[in-house]
DNA sequence: ACAATGCTTCGGCTATCATCGAAGCATGAA
DNA sequence: TTCATGCTTCGATGATAGCCGAAGCATTGT
């Protein structure tokens, strides 16, 4: 049952795009597996039915990731087997640097500094996350008062979450969204520590030199 | 590719059926699936095309098994999955208990002690074994000589091979064939330690108590 | 020698399923 | 609101591949 859903060469393409752990969305798997759109939505269909895959939604996109690790195993064994005999496959991510870098996701940072921050934060216990739900905890709240001067009252929205974890489009991984993420870049950029980039359309955030000192002494990893 | 081979439902009964790690017949594959030997035929060309088993022929039957405990393993993990929503299946093995116990495999001793029997000699270097082919070595001759009063003088034969492993149909592992299994079959209803049931197309070997004590001396498994 | 058994090959039929065009929803942007 | 984007559903087409009947080898048994 569940082999002849791998058995595809479609599906099969789409799973091992998915093998690095990352999630990818709809439209990016259906390129990865060279079809349209509307094929690829089927077998996205038939790969979560046999709990091989996992949606996230997110704007109007469809994030998949591998439900598990188990799933990742049992790829990599059928792919041990027709290593016997057969040929291979890989794939790569992303390209604009400076996109992967830092970059705006609606109204909150992205990219590997907004992966980094909100990894900073679940560490040190400022936030708790629970699945795609995050928390602000009591140190949290003396935090962002402390160094970002970022009060809880700035934060309430009537229909908008305070914290959420973001799926991030290049480091798929979490990020922090939300009204805190946005009051964050907010923040940041009338610190001067970063703006976003001058040309129409782009997505890019710049940050300056003083800025990323400061936003490394406050999220850095190499930190505890 | 692999995958898509497993994914088929005829193979992968058949593969399940494979799972215990013993051979079956073409023809019991084919049963095993619910197809005919024709289709059958198809199939297994292609699980051996694909590297997952592979055919010893005997006689006019043609055994098959899976190549490795990794194949056990990839498909035991692909179970896995499916377990999480979906169905599972099992099958059994041949029945009649004399049968499994002793037979007649041609004009040699096959079941359960038929193998146990080349286990022994295998065991204690009386016989050494590459593949299929089996050689009787000069310690092998000696206790032959000594224990049943067999001499290498009576083992010859124009066009058959004094030892060869046969495939045992109940154990699916290898017992004594060639003109020494013969010999030895002979011999033990010689000693009157076994005979042939009266039932005419009874295949089924009966031991006397005597013949059983014997046999268990020189080929028991406790025996080191 | 001949017959019987086990398996394979060949040819044609059929059903399953991947594929895409077109249209419909949902979400975000202006 | 209105438009654009991402994804899904529907319907029809087409190709792949499983399936079996008939015939052909190979091996064993008489």
């Amino acid at each position: 049952m569940v082999a002849s859903l791998v058995g595809d060469p479609a599906r099969a393409n789409m799973l091992t795009a998915l093998m690095n752990g990352r999630a990818l969305t709809a439209s990016e798997l259906a390129q990865e597996a060279g079809i349209t759109p509307q094929t690829a939505s089927s077998h996205l269909s038939k790969l979560e039915a046999g709990g091989l895959i996992e949606p996230e939604k997110q704007g109007r996109h469809r994030y998949y990731r591998l439900t598990d690790p188990d799933v990742a195993g049992v790829l990599e064994g059928l792919a041990g087997l027709a290593a016997r005999a057969g040929h291979m496959r890989v794939r790569t991510g992303p390209k604009d640097p400076a996109l992967r870098r830092a970059r705006i996701c609606y109204d909150h940072l992205a990219g590997d500094l907004g992966v980094q921050m909100l990894d900073s934060l679940r560490e040190r216990r400022l936030v708790k996350q629970k699945k795609q739900d995050i928390e602000l905890t009591v140190e949290g709240e003396r935090f962002l008062a402390r160094h970002l001067q970022i009060s809880p009252d700035m934060l309430t929205h009537p229909r908008r979450p305070v914290c959420k974890a973001c799926l991030d489009w290049s480091e798929r991984r979490h990020h922090l969204a939300g009204t805190l993420g946005a009051a964050m870049m907010k923040r940041f950029t009338e610190l001067k520590w970063a703006a976003r980039d001058a040309t129409p359309g782009s997505r890019v955030v710049n940050f300056t030199r003083a800025g990323e000192k400061q936003f490394a002494a406050l999220f850095g990893s190499g930190h505890e």
